[in-house]
DNA sequence: CCGATATCAGTGTTACTGACATTG
DNA sequence: CCAATGTCAGTACCACTGATATCG
């Protein structure tokens, strides 16, 4: 984008919360792919397999719950993680509707390499905050998010 | 999204902040979205009409810096407005690249309408903050956001 | 028959890229 | 010649919808 804003956004704009979030969401994002480039990964690689390292293997359903990504997108999202080694696609014995998807050694250690990358770009992001400043911000953000997906 | 999120989000995921804002953001702009189409508008309307009301005419590069809309997608968020009347845009005298677009009355009614809906908007998504902790939000995220595109 | 699962086809929004002609 | 502007064509990511087949 070619908007370097060396002029202030509207007063309205800066006192709507959700563009400030998504506007903030768009560099975040911005700066999270480049991390996820430097390994040849995409966004939700990273989702995927800090799902499968923490609570095993799962079904395809129950990680689309887990992360927030849709049935539908995890289909092709596991299809990439598959063919990649990072992890293994298996039919259920025990539910014929069921996939088995199970964490690969590979996708261990892409996991590890994945975070390194991204705790560099967190840094990025979040520069001008304090580490309690920035303890803060997550703990806002992780009470509306809550409230948002249970409430 | 049927991802009715009953299970806890990896440790991985709620400690990095990139995912809590661009998850946080997607709830952001659902709300809003549902909040524009009560009036019949976009998102782009808003950021739009409120830029040309704070500052006045302007030409549609202008727009996009103030904005962060990308001068391409201003094109066509301005042929919306134009066709709507809200706004009207009109070739500059002094300079023959430039357009200069100016908000009519209609357009200022409608910013107005957008806005209300949009505060009930802010209200459900920040719901479990005190207005204290709404503040600190907006303010932190203002910093961050102040920081990745001034530098 | 109902509900869950995996899959696929397709839509809509928006950020972004690259190209182009026009003008300062 | 270089920079800015408006415009257009096209790409990529991702949320979301709806349909379908299969299985419990």
């Amino acid at each position: 984008m070619d908007t370097t804003a060396e002029h202030r956004a509207p007063a309205r704009l800066r006192a709507t919360p959700s563009w400030l979030i998504t506007q903030t969401a768009t560099h975040a994002s911005r700066l999270a792919s480049e991390a996820f480039d430097t390994v040849g990964a995409r966004r939700y690689h990273y989702a995927l397999l800090a799902a499968l390292e923490e609570f095993g293997p799962a079904s395809q359903a129950e990680l689309g719950r887990r992360c927030a990504i849709d049935r539908s997108y995890v289909v092709e999202a596991v299809n990439g993680l598959a063919e990649n080694g990072m992890a293994v696609r298996t039919p259920d014995p025990a539910d014929g509707r069921r996939n088995i998807i199970t964490i690969t050694e590979a996708g261990e250690r892409e996991l590890r390499k994945i975070s390194e990358r991204l705790a560099e770009a967190q840094d990025k992001l979040l520069a001008p905050l304090s580490p309690a400043e920035r303890e803060q911000l997550a703990q806002l953000m992780a009470r509306v998010l809550d409230h948002q997906t249970r409430g």
